[in-house]
DNA sequence: TTAAAAAGTTAGACTAGTCTAACAAAATTA
DNA sequence: TAATTTTGTTAGACTAGTCTAACTTTTTAA
């Protein structure tokens, strides 16, 4: 089935929602804000999905994608994160300038220009902020991973993702000498506010809770090392 | 000026048009035949496009590209002809296979990203088909260039590019062993229908003037090599 | 348990890009 | 040069995607 533009951002924001939210009922108001648009016109556009077969929903119900709309957002996202990291590990971009140009070439269509640049970046498992890259079939790496707020003081842990891909916060990031598969050590927290005292290579900063909400780590106790699934 | 997708379009096609037929005045029904619109489409796009200051023309008269829509549809052709280079060289597609793709890949919106592409590619001057690419500030790179039926009998030419980027075309040149930057040399020419004995590589074959119309060459007597200027 | 707030739906309007079909001007050719 | 053909213009209609604004249903909380 061919999906114009503004469809698979529909499907695309839908996946999106339901992965962040553990659930797949999806409220028409969050699909209308995370798309910026109208309640009225995300409800125009979801109709249209539903008679196509991608989403299913009942009048005044709550949302969910078919396995279509589920398989058609997996190869949207796959594409997204394939480009990501070609951009940043072919053309040198930083990470936190990737996902605008992403966002357009997301929608290039073209299976064997997907896999052969798949091959091209040698099959990777994970995009420049740590997020898994389905493969094509769809599937995807599964990885055991918490944010840096639920770590225990005196642990280290690796990072393994960013939660928030925006510019400012991955600008932040960097700045605090911190990056995809670095080691932290979390020293103290302060129990009024959550801040907390981190050391990534000897250099030790203080960062809010907001900050380590958005940071994806996996312990460094042997077994969930990155990669593994 | 932010363009839309199709009025990119339209630059490109009035741009190739001017190009191919050494004239920069163009006619509607041209433009119209080029993008496979109807007359009445195409006249609406141009008053458009002329109160964007990119084209111009009076009522009933010919249509030039302005310095301002000029500089644009350069732009788009570098995209596109800098993405084919990309497609074949770095993802091994074949050169019958690129142009499909790339006209999706024109339109992605980054200067940044040409500009990285161009460099990852070493600042190629010519795509997968000869076509020279223009470079950051528009300029194009000039080849003294003939066509394979204007070679004397008995001479050998250098082919540079081909004329016609069809998928059928490409695959027949392939076919008779041809490719960029081979040399052939023309052993003898029927008067009556031109039908032209080439050899390439040691393998000789017998081509249509259509085929012969559409293999730019530069003659084998030392000036002229590719990529001079 | 009902009133208020939040969420979802519908109708009508707008834009960009397309079409068809009628019409006008220019070019061709007899 | 006048008739015919070709080319260009205009008007009215359609689709996709968006909006606003009125309205309905569901949820929340007093």
């Amino acid at each position: 089935m061919l999906l114009s533009y503004t469809e698979e951002n529909y499907l695309k924001a839908l996946l999106k929602i339901s992965l962040s939210a553990d659930s797949s009922e999806i409220a028409a108001s969050e699909l209308a804000k995370a798309l910026s648009v109208k309640p009225g016109t995300a409800n125009d556009m979801l109709k249209k999905l539903k008679e196509k077969k991608l989403v299913d929903f009942e009048k005044y119900g709550k949302i969910r994608l078919t396995d279509s709309g589920r398989i058609n957002a997996l190869q949207i996202i796959r594409k997204h994160r394939l480009w990501e990291t070609f951009l940043c590990e072919k053309l040198e971009f930083d990470w936190d300038e990737v996902h605008e140009i992403a966002e357009q070439l997301e929608h290039i269509n073209s299976t064997k220009l997907v896999d052969k640049l798949d091959k091209f970046l040698n099959y990777p498992d994970f995009d420049p902020h740590g997020d898994p890259i389905p493969n094509s079939r769809g599937e995807i790496k599964y990885q055991h991973k918490k944010t840096l707020s639920e770590v225990a003081i005196g642990d280290t842990c690796t990072m393994v993702a960013v939660r928030d891909n925006s510019s400012a916060f991955l600008q932040y990031v960097v700045k605090v000498g911190l990056g995809i598969n670095n080691e932290i050590t979390v020293l103290s927290r302060q129990d009024y506010d959550a801040i907390t005292m981190i050391e990534v290579n000897g250099v030790k900063s203080s960062v809010s809770q907001k900050f380590t909400d958005n940071i994806y780590v996996v312990s460094n106790s042997g077994a969930n090392k990155h990669n593994c699934d």
